[in-house]
DNA sequence: ATGAAAGCGCTAACAC
DNA sequence: GTGTTAGCGCTTTCAT
């Protein structure tokens, strides 16, 4: 394809300077004849104040555009309203969706979202849990998990850190999860209930446990039916459409080939399909595919993909409601487990 | 459908507590028996300070395990190193792909992002405009203008606001945005070219600057041939493949109707693709649909959408590479229009 | 009900 | 090269 860049840059005589001059309380102090002490009061709605004077400080901050500055603020509350969220990818439906909940949930209590992409890159989630080790922000949310445990763990004695939409085996922190096991074991069992003995599996990557343990269950369906697998059917970093474009095409070139595929995201589900329909499968008889996340792409391919639904919205509030509690009230941070199940969604696919 | 939430919550008694002292300047300083500006010094890669010293200091902070308050340091530099990005909704695929590439590029100068969502409504962008007035952030991108300009103007005097993806008559500050009257143009003149001659609209707001452009080079391609529209054809809030459900459904129940129809949107034209094949329409010979973002959607549905593809990589970076100039510079930040040119891609819904 | 004053942790101008 | 010192803008204890 043949892009042509033509960049129009047009400028203008129309400029506008900022002034780095803050109005500070200081100021307001002295403008109403009273201290500081008293424009915090008032800032912070303290009660006890001569409701006269009240209403002048508050006319002449207006008057003035006077905001108080959040920095200092922070520094002397040692507090940032801050969450932050480590995803791999927030382009991924999935994360986004995520992250769409968590702030907005964290914005009804009044604090903010800073959202960090890691890329799968464990070098990066350890620069965001440095944030709050420098107390750029108040906690830290991990939906997904690079590094080892051990290696994060020593963070945690600058703030609270939850795993969310992920689990590990040890770590004393609260960990929000759907039942992966079950998910894997319920999408399998379906799938094999539709005749097919042959089952394949998608992952993104072995070293997250919640994919191990949707694994397990895949595996364990299987067993209770004395089916067995092939190593060439697990197929690992599936994450877009495009790795259900690749997937697919090693299914295919594969002598002995899995009819029925759990594919762990519906954008590769997607991909999947449409590469396999354009090769000429009939979906779901020669190839039956199973997504994960029911995600609004499943009702528009053809066929439409049956999926696993996960509670996002519940999840997102349940994670940020329990960071809040440990921010809050300053409590020692525990392990808990907190595990969502998961509905499977049959469509066409399957 | 019937979910039933059964919760699983396991509580252990692994505790963990976090310090809230902070180890800090002062008693590095005292343990190395030099002055608070000497480590300080240190801490900057200040030239001038001698190299046992230097070694010394920072083996001690690692001892204490010392690391910096950012929040302190902010305050004392007037500066926090974020940047806050408006965006309606992160869950939309395309806003989605504009803030991964934003926050990609500006962590690669050291910035953070902070993404707020306004799911369109002024007062929550005002409310991220307060975090400028407040020095929470450094600058502001707003991908999306909920309020007007006029609104927005009085917030210049606390930092740089860029705009992005957004097109305003008047306002005095960069603008990186596309060609979206060329876009608008081209994709219905490519219908056109295609043998239909009543064609239909698509529009999420006509608030926004960006598509009133967009359906300008609508009617510009429509009046060159002499075409005309009706009023029915027009169709707004069209955001998600929901709407584009909808959006069949208003069309399909219309005595007169179009025979082609630029969405907008990918989603919104996978939700009319999906639904008119459902009601037996050929796509494109009874319906023509052409797209707007060209994300992965268009590849697994059937038929594959036609769509304009935009440089989202492109101009993310050149908004980032924008914002800090005003930010690094204070220099005075002025009207500046930055427009890429969009591309047309032909695939089978045309 | 209000003010004085200390100080959050850090940086930078100035002096030596 | 290094130390002294003031102060960023705010909150909060302690007096009154």
């Amino acid at each position: 394809m043949n892009r042509i860049y033509f960049m129009l840059t047009i400028t203008c005589q129309h400029f506008f300077l900022w002034s780095d001059s803050m109005v500070t309380i200081k100021e307001i102090a002295k403008l109403c004849n009273v201290s500081n002490a008293t424009i915090s009061r008032v800032l912070n709605n303290h009660p006890y104040v001569n409701s006269e004077k009240r209403e002048k400080i508050l006319r002449v901050m207006k008057e003035l555009n006077y905001t108080p500055s959040s920095i200092a603020r922070n520094l002397r509350i040692n507090k940032t309203q801050t969450i932050a969220l480590s995803i791999p990818n927030i382009a991924h439906p999935f994360f986004g969706q995520l992250a769409k909940e968590i702030s907005k949930e964290l914005l009804k209590h009044n604090y903010k979202l800073l959202i960090y992409q890691t890329f799968y890159e464990k070098k990066i989630e350890l620069e965001l849990l440095a944030l709050l080790e420098n107390k750029a922000v108040d906690g830290v949310i991990l939906a997904s998990l690079e590094n080892k445990w051990k290696d994060v763990e020593c963070y945690l004695t600058h703030g609270p850190i939850l795993l969310c939409n992920e689990y590990e085996e040890t770590a004393p922190i609260p960990i929000i999860c759907y039942d992966e096991y079950e998910a894997g074991y319920k999408a399998v069992k379906h799938l094999i209930s539709k005749g097919h003995e042959k089952i394949g599996f998608c992952y993104d990557s072995l070293n997250s446990q919640a994919q191990l343990k949707r694994k397990q269950g895949y595996l364990h369906a299987l067993e209770e039916k004395q089916l067995s697998y092939k190593k060439e059917w697990l197929f690992g970093n599936a994450i877009t459409v495009e790795d259900g474009f690749r997937i697919f095409e090693k299914l295919n070139n594969l002598k002995d080939r899995p009819t029925a595929l759990f594919t762990g995201n519906d954008q590769v589900a997607a991909g999947v399909i449409k590469n396999a329909t354009l090769k000429g499968y009939n979906i779901p008889t020669d190839l039956a595919v199973c997504g994960y996340d029911n995600q609004l792409i499943c009702k528009v391919t053809s066929p439409t993909i049956s999926t696993i639904d996960i509670p996002i919205v519940e999840s997102s509030k349940r994670v940020v409601s329990e960071i809040l509690i440990y921010i809050d009230s300053k409590d020692s941070i525990g392990r808990k487990i907190i595990q969502y199940p998961t509905n499977l969604i049959i469509r066409e696919s399957t």
